[in-house]
DNA sequence: CTCTCTGCAAAGAATTTGCAAACAC
DNA sequence: GTGTTTGCAAATTCTTTGCAGAGAG
């Protein structure tokens, strides 16, 4: 807990500040743990990480967290609106700062390639009205974001 | 659970004997188990079935299939373009005839309830030229039909 | 008779849980 | 202080694998 490894102090104390900010936003204790779990899903940009990457790369900064903690944190944040999670192919399920915090509500899409993995961000409308076709069609309303659309992407495709 | 008494002895033949002729189509080995395994699929109709449904319908059978032959005998039929199976929520894998069996080739969707876990079919034209207008804007090409669209069926979006 | 398939038991990956000690507030 | 959180270790769930014997063609 003294130093920070290789990555940049600038950048870990910006996301650190952030996550602190968000956990007191959201009315949750602040404690080294979450901390250091908040800062490395907000440190991860627009990747989507699974707890096991959070859980790498937490321990890469020393911070020595529990893999059950840093499933049990997520969890909170999901459940908090801090973070979305989405549900990959495998079953693995990855997380995201939400987009709530930033917006309107409107939650992004995901498509995971089926060959290599990545998962591409897709603009929330890039569906069109199918939502709501089905919806007359069929009665079930769906929740496009919360599972990755499976496809190729474009290098994948290629080949 | 299925109700055993109710499956009447002509249509557990009749899935049999299609699972035969499946078998032998496709160039497998016709053997117990997985006569057994592909039987429960066809008596399942418009189900989607998991491996452990399939493994618990195989054994109140009688069947007395191995786990492990179950999975291999599913990725099998998979392979050999007799079953589909479609990717859901935590990483679940079910299981259907393959829609080509009967007709061009082109797989329904499927949408999977969040809440009550049900799998409901969509018909493949549903999202439209969504899958075009992503690889336009994207280059990634979506295969709508490998993992379960997510959302809330009828009953449980009215609550 | 040969080569594939099956059952077994154990490994594997991702995640969850009960509980006592540690910690935020 | 006090009630939430954490670390730990073990359990769960779904699936896969190596291997020797059983079975299909």
């Amino acid at each position: 807990m003294v130093v920070m490894g290789t990555r940049s102090m600038v950048a870990v104390s910006d996301a650190e500040s952030q996550a602190v900010a968000l956990l007191r936003g959201v009315g949750q204790r602040v404690t080294r743990p979450r901390v250091a779990v908040l800062s490395q899903v907000i440190a991860a940009g627009t990747d989507h990480v699974s707890a096991d990457e959070v859980l790498e790369r937490v321990d890469a900064d020393d911070a020595d967290v529990h893999r059950a903690t840093v499933y049990r944190t997520l969890e909170g944040l999901t459940a908090a609106g801090v973070l979305c999670h989405v549900h990959l192919d495998r079953g693995l399920t990855a997380y995201h700062l939400s987009d709530a915090t930033q917006s309107d509500g409107v939650q992004h899409l995901h498509a995971q390639c089926a060959s290599c993995g990545r998962v591409v961000d897709l603009p929330p409308q890039v569906l069109g009205d199918s939502a709501t076709r089905i919806q007359k069609a069929t009665g079930f309303r769906l929740d496009p974001g919360h599972v990755a659309l499976s496809g190729l992407c474009r290098d994948c495709a290629s080949h």
